[in-house]
DNA sequence: CGGTATCCAGCGCGATACTG
DNA sequence: CAGTATCGCGCTGGATACCG
């Protein structure tokens, strides 16, 4: 098959071991870790174990079909394990792995800095948007 | 033109009155910080300066379009300053602000983790792809 | 060199309906 | 309660062409 010379330019830019490239497995790992719902789902489970429905309450705004997603993509990596209680009513309970703490870890310090500093983004970005659109 | 995609979709989603609870703006902060090439262009600024062709050669893969985007959102946000230089060859610099290196930081933190461990994320995944296809 | 404007394909994602 | 299947919109992002 016909290989696109920007695909060229991304096998030569794999000289660099130390940074993660386009071509790189860890680009995909990362994009779970940090997709819009990853992220959430990791930091509530680093409190404490979550049921499906809690985790859908907690996060708000989440459908089904995206919190079954990303929590089948993390599950895929090995960051959380599934558990289900075949009760009458289904109960299924999510945890992190130990792989998963540590993902989580890094990505609750990045997210705890934006909070604390979103404030002064805002600020920044204010200034170059006046006018706002409603 | 400069419409933030996260506020694009806040807006399509209360436009049709649905029940998504704002998780206030740090999300669209954090989804610049995390974008495919936000976190890239972050960790490269924070070696050293870097000008626009630079950072689309060492980043690789990357399109004009998509390199000019993120680099205006993390301008906007207060991340990075763009220096232009009136010479007859344009020359544009991208640098980090204090903001944007103690943002870059935990990235860094992050992305080094997930190097370090992706190897055994991909083992989990082996496991879990028993038949891979045919 | 360093962008911007336009077009267009792909698919991410939400809404809805259905199952166990 | 905890999902899965399906459909369709429109955002994302690459390719291309064009300016300062």
């Amino acid at each position: 098959m016909s290989t696109s010379p920007s695909r060229l330019l991304l096998a030569r830019k794999a000289r660099q071991g130390n940074l993660y490239v386009a071509n790189c497995p860890s680009r995909g790992v990362l994009d779970h870790l940090t997709s819009r719902w990853g992220s959430l789902i990791l930091i509530l489970l680093l409190e404490r174990t979550h049921r499906f429905s809690e985790l859908g309450r907690e996060i708000g705004g989440v459908s089904e079909k995206m919190l079954a997603q990303s929590l089948q993509q993390l599950e895929a990596d090995g960051f959380l394990t599934r558990t289900v209680y075949p009760t009458v009513p289904p109960k299924v309970e999510y945890s992190l792995t130990p792989l998963g703490s540590e993902a989580a870890t890094p990505i609750k310090t990045l997210t705890d800095w934006v909070e604390l500093n979103v404030s002064k983004v805002l600020k920044v970005r204010a200034k170059r948007h006046p006018a706002p659109l409603t």
